[in-house]
DNA sequence: CTGTTAGCGCATTCAA
DNA sequence: TTGAATGCGCTAACAG
């Protein structure tokens, strides 16, 4: 039988009030008090029963997601997997909010952030933008101690617990050598469409592609990237008007969200086309577009493992408990049209 | 506030133990008392604390992992990420226990099964020997109200709870497009290792593989199945030999275990040959070999992913609970040298 | 500074 | 067929 606080007060000589004063570091103990019960804690082998201690303290996790107010296939499956958590709150013991905040604009986004330091919730998840008001809001938040996870863009530099999301200089360098090594030799124009070079995860999307293509597949040239800004009208714009104007291009990298458009222009203008074509995240349009051929290959990040993950990691650092690395590790995806889900 | 078995007993006029009985669906309650209580739970809108439930009950889940006595990296990592899951049994409430059977032998999985029928734990996890006597032992665990979940390589037709591993047949599928696009309408033979065609995951790969490579990649030629016995000495040796008497080989699917003999083979007879190679599972071996461009991608599946998937499912069943799907579903990763883990 | 006591939500004796 | 009482492991008043 596991020991229990009972077992240690008896082994300690002392009262279970004074074990539990110590277990949760609380003051109002003596040195040498706290030493013997540290003592039988050590010797004794004890463990937490954390669902025991839990249901004691009638604990439940305050949580809020901040998620950019922006109108793609992405963000509103991001959104269903939080309310797909909010239907399980009763049994999981959290309370979670979802604040949208205007997209790419980092001040709405530190506002949130500091008005969330005064609610002093369990703790806090946010697609961030990447700026620097915006890092010392989040470190604030963290200072306050308060567990703090960015999901699905990353603020390096900042004191955020956690990091939810894909490895984005991977997931460019990825679809670099997928991309090259399909077009098997071929030599051409290759177009890339980006939402935005202000967000974390697009730049560093690009970074890890250019690399790969420069390095292993010189016959291919890098057009400049077109920013489309996660809008599907903008994104078919820019890519018909590419595919109009420039017939060497024989591959397209699409990084970012709105391919809704890009598989209309695709469809429209370049049925007669050899194109390769490789986009992020998997929605029913991107999926659709897989299966008929459209596109070739698609990079995904599970937005419900995300979710969850981070889920799991804010109520982890909450109680000061550890997490196990390679189930919160968030990996790329990559579909084809064979492993679809 | 949810609502407690004490304001279930209090709407429906009776006492916490009548509750509990109708809750657990224990006998000695008359029809219509058990009637009032039923409708208190759900004009309550009730639902239990497991987590209360589980410590007023002491409960914990013995389950047992039976797997091959193979020894081959991919099942001493499946192997290794079980006795993690033991180092967290105490918070997990699990006792778990790992048994190793002989490798590919029906009859002494089946005399395994048929002593955990007497032992009866909270659930089984087993890594499946495709053959009618062990289909029936499952069957006969199942209707004894155990949880069977398979691992790694189904058992269909059976009725086993739930399968944690990848859809062979996808991977096999992938398998072909990955390396029919990556030779990009070259034409010559590929070579096909397997461990063995008496289980049913390495049957389907194959079989996935094959219908993509006819349908789409007619240029490429299949030779016959090489039987490697998931061994690396076996494996080197069928390689060395199948690159020797031929020189149109152009591509390797490596669908088992044992690739430390096949990465050998290539390494000694096959610097100066273009060769096209893709292997499953993930190791130190095959990683390297990946690092260094011996092979061109890993197919994989997340032994850790499995186990823990396993663990979650046969608990739920155990409790009669239900399960994420999302999150149970073992997906299949890709591996090029850029996304490692 | 330390101890006593009463719960948290549920399951389970043992009586009635 | 039903109910009262006790305890699971832990926390949190409230006394001392």
């Amino acid at each position: 039988m596991r020991p229990t606080v009972h077992d240690i007060a008896a082994a300690a000589g002392v009262s279970l009030a004074t074990v539990d004063r110590v277990l949760n570091q609380r003051p109002g103990v003596r040195h040498v008090t706290r030493e013997k019960v540290e003592t039988a804690i050590r010797d004794l082998g004890y463990v937490r029963d954390v669902a025991a201690a839990n249901l004691a303290k009638g604990r439940v996790y305050p949580l809020t997601f901040i998620l950019p107010a922006s109108d793609n296939s992405f963000m509103h499956g991001l959104n269903a997997e939080i309310r797909a958590a909010i239907a399980r709150s009763v049994a999981e013991r959290t309370d979670i909010r979802i604040v949208e905040v205007p997209a790419f604009d980092p001040q709405a986004l530190v506002r949130e952030l500091e008005m969330l330091a005064a609610e002093k919730p369990s703790g806090v998840a946010l697609v961030a933008t990447d700026a620097p008001d915006v890092r010392a809001a989040v470190d604030r938040l963290v200072k306050d101690g308060i567990p703090v996870v960015t999901l699905v863009s990353d603020l390096t530099g900042s004191l955020r617990h956690h990091y939810a999301g894909v490895d984005n200089i991977a997931a460019g360098r990825t679809a670099a050598r997928l991309l090259g090594r399909f077009l098997g030799g071929a030599k051409g124009e290759i177009a890339i469409l980006a939402g935005s070079m202000l967000v974390r995860d697009h730049r560093e999307r690009l970074e890890g592609f250019a690399a790969v293509m420069a390095q292993e597949f010189p016959a291919l040239h890098l057009l400049s990237v077109l920013e489309g800004r996660d809008d599907p009208e903008v994104a078919h714009m820019l890519i018909a008007d590419a595919l109009a104007k420039n017939d060497g291009i024989i591959g397209i990298y699409s990084l970012g969200a709105g391919n809704r458009g890009l598989i209309r222009a695709l469809k429209e203008k370049a049925v007669d086309r050899a194109l390769t074509v490789i986009a992020h995240e998997l929605t029913a349009h991107t999926r659709a577009a897989l299966l008929d051929g459209t596109i070739d290959a698609i990079l995904n990040q599970d937005a419900g493992h995300e979710v969850r993950s981070a889920i799991r990691v804010l109520k982890a650092k909450a109680d000061g408990l550890s997490v196990i690395d390679a189930q919160e590790r968030i990996r790329l995806d990559i579909f084809l049209k064979d492993n679809l889900p």
